[in-house]
DNA sequence: ACTCGTGTTAGCTG
DNA sequence: TCAGCTAACACGAG
């Protein structure tokens, strides 16, 4: 699930929930989700300090935490980032979890605590936890924020263009590139070529400046939307990604095929590839 | 049984 | 060195 609009309602339930809080406890260390640090590591890194800023850059989300007892140096950055199939979870002092929001998944009831790959604890009661079915989500102490591009929503047109005149790689690899360009996943990118009709494994040094325009007016929609809607897979074009799908606007069929290594789907007939 | 996947990255190649 | 591509990672869902 997650994409940029995913980690920024993640974002928003901890600055509700655990902002000011002091940590108690760590637990739950699953080694490979958090490698290379030790149970013991979040230990003497993070208890006693208390969560003073939750940060987004793209995907990469971190908390910030104080120093001990207001004094000395602040602690370290709490970095969580979700993977394929990450989710922060809330829970209250009764182990109940805190709603959302706008999520389907979040059950308001019982935690089941089986997947859960890193707890916080906070003296409040609450917990903060990662869970991650599929492990691929990482929790680590200062993540280095500074190898990711700008954040999709800070982007402007001019600088969009810039991330886009090097190279000769597909538009959608070029989305999909975190150093380039931070926040931009899978459905994201299929949304937002499809919403501006270009092929998604057109160049990038074959664009036309009209093209670049209409892509960039498309992903600053594309974040608002799903934000507001709460979640990529809210994007128009979603539900044609299967096969048999046909495009929303004009009802030719959705091809599908692999572009920039990712699994990809588009409007055969608005979506031309004339220029590769 | 087998394939696929809303992400990242080590490793290879030109 | 760098741009670009592929495989691998883990494991549940269909």
């Amino acid at each position: 699930m997650p994409e940029l609009p995913e980690v920024d309602s993640a974002r928003a339930v901890i600055e509700r929930t655990v902002l000011g809080q002091r940590i108690v406890a760590i637990e739950d260390v699953d080694p490979y989700v958090c490698r290379p640090h030790t149970a013991e590591d979040f230990e003497s890194g993070l208890v006693g300090r208390r969560i003073v800023r939750v940060m987004r850059r793209g995907k990469q989300l971190w908390c910030e935490t104080s120093p001990l007892r207001g004094q000395g140096a602040p602690g370290p950055h709490l970095g969580l980032h979700l993977g394929m199939g990450g989710r922060i979870v809330v829970t209250d002092r009764s182990g109940r979890v805190v709603p959302d929001g706008d999520s389907t998944h979040g059950l308001a009831g019982e935690h089941q605590d089986r997947w859960d790959r890193c707890t916080v604890r906070f003296a409040n009661g609450m917990a903060l936890r990662l869970v991650d079915k599929r492990r691929l989500g990482r929790v680590r102490l200062d993540p280095d924020v500074a190898a990711l591009g700008p954040d999709a929503l800070d982007v402007d047109l001019r600088e969009f263009r810039r991330l886009l005149s090097r190279g000769t790689t597909s538009i959608k690899a070029r989305l999909l590139d975190q150093s380039v360009l931070a926040g931009i996943g899978n459905l994201l990118a299929d949304e937002m070529l499809w919403q501006s009709r270009i092929s998604p494994a057109k160049r990038v040094d074959q664009l036309q400046p009209t093209e670049v325009a209409a892509l960039h007016r498309a992903m600053r929609q594309a974040l608002r939307r799903s934000i507001a809607a709460g979640g990529s897979h809210t994007g128009r074009v979603i539900p044609a990604r299967h096969g048999g799908g046909t495009c929303p606007r004009c009802g030719a069929p959705m091809r599908h095929g692999t572009v920039g290594g990712r699994s990809t789907w588009w409007c055969e007939r608005e979506q031309d590839e004339q220029h590769g």
